[in-house]
Order: structure tokens, then C-alpha cells, then sequence
DNA sequence: TCCGAAATGTTGTAATTACAACATACTTTC
DNA sequence: GAAAGTATGTTGTAATTACAACATTTCGGA
């Protein structure tokens, strides 16, 4: 297993690397791959592994009965899913995790950190919570994103909140169109209608996904 | 201080009278009281204290520039709220905090928790990622609200939500129609319509904020 | 009980969105 | 480079929502 990616990681960041394969080895830590598309767990899953993704991204989704995808989250390499639901396993999962490219993910069995010393537990909860706080933070700014009533109201706070991350003016983002609309919670064509509006109106410019703000 | 609320609540639950009172003093705990409709914290604050409800309620809201307001999260006694802003406090609040009621709260400083005796700061790191984990469920819960794009949709999801969560088919709701309608993203004229139809339809019957799911 | 304030319900119209259908552009594969 | 497949853009119509204006109900004081 390549631990390069996960000793950067918001959660082993800081241990030495004898420190990361022995939490690995406690935490029964496991690979995986999947295909664009896959599906990684499914809505009603009960699950007790924290995930990572080693390689590629993958996006947290609600799909109704009705067919209506809603984006919650697009999780990249480097980072953790299913926290909430590894943390909380009395807890199914409300949601669906697919596989957004082809991609590589390192399960970790949350259930083994109590059998952890105490010292080494202190630390990995400490980064534990401070994922799950920014999580928290994350899935607060899709609220925002999602807030204004109006299409056009909602591209312009996500462009803002991209923009400001990645401080500049002109920026990629990690969705297509159809994934941006299903994030946005909006029609694809409807989103792809104000876009072209909004060039007209000097706003933006864009293509494909790439996007500058004027 | 009246500790018994504190005392059972999610951070101190399973610490007896002394350590609590101990963690009180260590964490420099103050209390507030708010009159209905005050502001706690304003958008653009800085915190460091995590924020617990002794009595009353809170709303967890966002106030856009074109005066329309999105709530986030209903915070009620015996709940905590901040801590996302208290645990990484370079972030600043993108919400504002307001009294739904006369409340009173107690602030707690998180910047001493590293100060705690390693044993102490275990348990009470443990307590904290359970309190965000679920809050992050709580946020979850209210992408999926309005997820739906009709308001029908919405109302169900979220009366679905509640009739599981008190288990009956009968239930209260904390939200006033003003409030549902901020908490769901649509008006509150359209709201109130779309419930008299649904009474017309058969789906449910409610009055004021109690409903009842045919 | 009466009054006033606040909350909730109702209605009509203008504005926006959903959805389908189709056009165009871009990618991949052979 | 042609063909097929996928993604994106455009348009029109039906459905839904926003918003304002007003009606009705509820709830506390006076």
C-alpha cells in the first residue's frame, strides 16, 4: 500500500512513518478500487470503516425515488468520507457514495481505536475531530450554495466560495455540468442557460470547467 | 450555574458532579442570557467557545444581502452549537446565531482543552467527536429536506424526518410557519398553501404546528 | 370581552423553473 | 479522419414558485 498520500492526510499528518503503518496495521486498514461510476456504498448500508481516498475523487449523493440526484459533497484524493456513519454505526447511511473517476480507496475500521494506548488515541481523536469539524464546515457551505432561490443567485455563491479558496479571479471546477446542476440543485439545461446569460451580461466567462469571474 | 443540564448532556454525560464542575472551571465556562429574537453570534465573528443551550432555543441561520434567511439548524436545550467555529477558530462564522426564545447559554472555551490532563482530554475528545459527528448528520438531514424541488417534496421529506425521529405519526414540529418555510427554502405563502392541499388531499392533517401523516 | 398584534391562510399575477426535444460541440475509438 | 458517443447549449411550453395584497384566525393583554 502507498502510504505517501496517507501520511499527509489530515489524519496522520504528524506521526512518523513507523507511527502510520502501525495505526494502519491496528486499524486493519484495507484497499480497494472502483470504476467511474461505481457504486462505493449505498444508501441503508450500516458501515464502521473511515475512508480515504488514495487516488481519483468520489461524490457523496442523495438519489430519490423519483430519480432527482443531489449532490452533497465531492470528496478528493487526500481526503476522508463516511465519518459520520464509521463514528455513529448505529447509524445507516442516508446516503449513496459513487465513484466519480476511477479510483482508489483505504478503508479504516474505527471500531479497533478503543484497543489504540492511550496516548496514540488522544492524537487520532484530535485529528478526527478536526476532520469532522471541517466536514461540518463543508457541508454548512453547500447550504449556502444551495440558499438563494434563484439559479443564478446560487452559481454566484458557489463561483464566490471557489474563487476565494483558491484566491483568484479565474479558476477550474471539479464538476460538469451535470454534476455542478445536480450539486446546485437546478436543471442541467437551466444551468447551462443562465451561464450563457450570465457572459452576456459580462459577469463571467467560461468554458467548459473553467471559469473567470469579471 | 445550574450544572444539571450540563451534566447530562452529550459532553459530560458519564463524568460525575466533581469532574464536571472541574471541567467547568478549566474551560472557563460563562453564562448569557438572550431575550427572543437577539443575535449570539453575527456572520464574520471569530470564536473559540463552544456554545451550549441550558434553556431555550437557537436557530442557526443565514442571512443573504437580499434579505432572505435560511435556517440552517434548530438548536434546542440541552444541545450544543459552535463548535465547528469553537474547535478551528481561524475559520469565521458564515451564519448568524439568534434566540428563537429567551434563552440561556453557556459558553465554554475550547482554546484550554490542551490544557486538560491526557486522561480528562480523551474523554472529553471522545464527547466532542460524537457532538460534531452528529451535528454532521444534522446538516446532512437538511440537504435531503430540500433536496426535493417541489414543495410537496420538501414537506414530506422533512415530516418523514420527524415522525421517524419521535417514532408516531403524530408529532409537534419547533418550527412555526415562518420558520418551516426558512428551514425549507420556499415561501411561506406557498408553504401554507401546499399544506391546505395536502390536507385536501388526504395526506395529512395539521394545525398550528401540530401534524398528524394519514 | 374587546382590541391590536402576530400568525396563518387564500388568491391572483408575474416571474422563474422543469422538462422535453433538439442542435451543436467536443472526445474517443477505430 | 469518420463515426459514435458524450457533454453542453438553445429553445418553447407547461408547471411551479415568488411576491404582493388581502382575509382570517389566534392569542395576549387592557
Amino acid at each position: 500500500m502507498d502510504i505517501s498520500v496517507l501520511s499527509g492526510s489530515a489524519l496522520f499528518n504528524g506521526f512518523d512513518e513507523t507511527e502510520v503503518n502501525n495505526l494502519l496495521g491496528s486499524l486493519n486498514a484495507r484497499e480497494k478500487r472502483f470504476r467511474k461510476g461505481a457504486m462505493i456504498f449505498h444508501s441503508g448500508d450500516v458501515i464502521s470503516t473511515l475512508c480515504f481516498v488514495i487516488t481519483g475523487s468520489v461524490t457523496i449523493e442523495s438519489n430519490d425515488m423519483w430519480g432527482n440526484r443531489t449532490i452533497l459533497n465531492l470528496v478528493s484524493k487526500g481526503q476522508f468520507f463516511a465519518e459520520s456513519y464509521a463514528l455513529l454505526p448505529d447509524e445507516p447511511m442516508l446516503v449513496d457514495v459513487c465513484a466519480n473517476e476511477d479510483c482508489t480507496i483505504v478503508y479504516l475500521d474505527m471500531k479497533s481505536v478503543g484497543r489504540l494506548d492511550e496516548s496514540m488515541r488522544v492524537r487520532l481523536l484530535a485529528k478526527l475531530l478536526t476532520i469532522t469539524t471541517r466536514k461540518n464546515l463543508h457541508l454548512s457551505s453547500r447550504s449556502f450554495h444551495t440558499a438563494p432561490r434563484q439559479v443564478r443567485g446560487r452559481i454566484m455563491a458557489y463561483l464566490n466560495t471557489v474563487s476565494v479558496q483558491k484566491n483568484s479571479r479565474e479558476f477550474d471546477i471539479p464538476f460538469d455540468r451535470q454534476q455542478l446542476a445536480d450539486y446546485l440543485n437546478v436543471e442541467r439545461s437551466v444551468l447551462s442557460n443562465e451561464l450563457s446569460k450570465m457572459q452576456k451580461d459580462g459577469l463571467i466567462r467560461c468554458r467548459k470547467n473553467h471559469f473567470e469571474i469579471m
